[in-house]
DNA sequence: TATTGTTATACTCTATAACTATA
DNA sequence: TATAGTTATAGAGTATAACAATA
């Protein structure tokens, strides 16, 4: 009854899959979200935190938080804008760019694992799936 | 390059999934954990709260939480067991299993809902494919 | 007026550890 | 001694609302 239920599929993969992520980056500790968003900093490099936080679909308030602690570690830093005073342009430091490179490999090789029991077109159908269904 | 990670379409997916299982059963006021025990619980008539905790992976602790909710909802009932007075047998109330049937009704028209961007043979697939993801 | 970053606050979910009463 | 239920507490995650600085 229960596993007739995509939500609670999806709930149930997450849980495991976020498990796995834990034990392959617990060393690092970078929280998911935190990857997530050192990720998007780097293929966005300047942009700023409401612009990051819009990306992630989260509140400004949350991106706030995700790039204190990314500064806390000296992973990220703020820039001020020369054009809005407003605004910080957010940036990967040497560290974080370092690292991230790090993260990714590791996060690539907790993919391969927690996937393991699929066959290589059977990874592709569920990306596409899952894409599908948060995208319409 | 986060799109190709299985767990950030896991979350993303699941995010909407939520959000549509909240506008669903808003009205109700019955979180997706909620739902989950009085299912379990409709379907194991008179087990322990440690039993439905094991069954739902998560600590004693959490059950305890979870049926006071429902207790204090008129959904579920302790009621205290002949043989081993340490504990409880779990029940549904009339009401609450009244409130289940709807529920099941609602939750049902969400999953529809959710997954009306696949065909039939797409949505058997995506379960089948969760399903092997976290039973390995 | 509107927007950016910020802070304070609160709420959900969940885990850990210690307690009690029973076994 | 081991187990069931309980409680207190703490942590992550996220949202809302209000504020100052700037546009």
């Amino acid at each position: 009854m229960l596993d007739d239920i995509v939500g609670y599929r999806l709930r149930r993969a997450q849980v495991l899959v976020y498990q796995d992520y834990v034990r392959t980056v617990g060393s690092l500790d970078i929280r998911p979200a935190q990857f997530a968003a050192m990720t998007i900093i780097g293929a966005n490099p300047g942009l700023s935190q409401t612009t990051l936080a819009t990306t992630m679909g989260i509140d400004r308030s949350g991106a706030v938080i995700l790039i204190d602690a990314l500064e806390g570690k000296g992973l990220a830093a703020r820039v001020p804008s020369k054009v809005d005073r407003r605004t910080y342009a957010i940036m990967l430091t040497d560290k974080g760019a370092t690292t991230l490179a790090e993260l990714k490999r590791m996060v690539a090789e907790h993919d391969n694992r927690v996937t393991a029991c699929l066959g290589p077109e059977e990874r592709v159908q569920l990306n596409s799936l899952l894409l599908r269904l948060y995208q319409g």
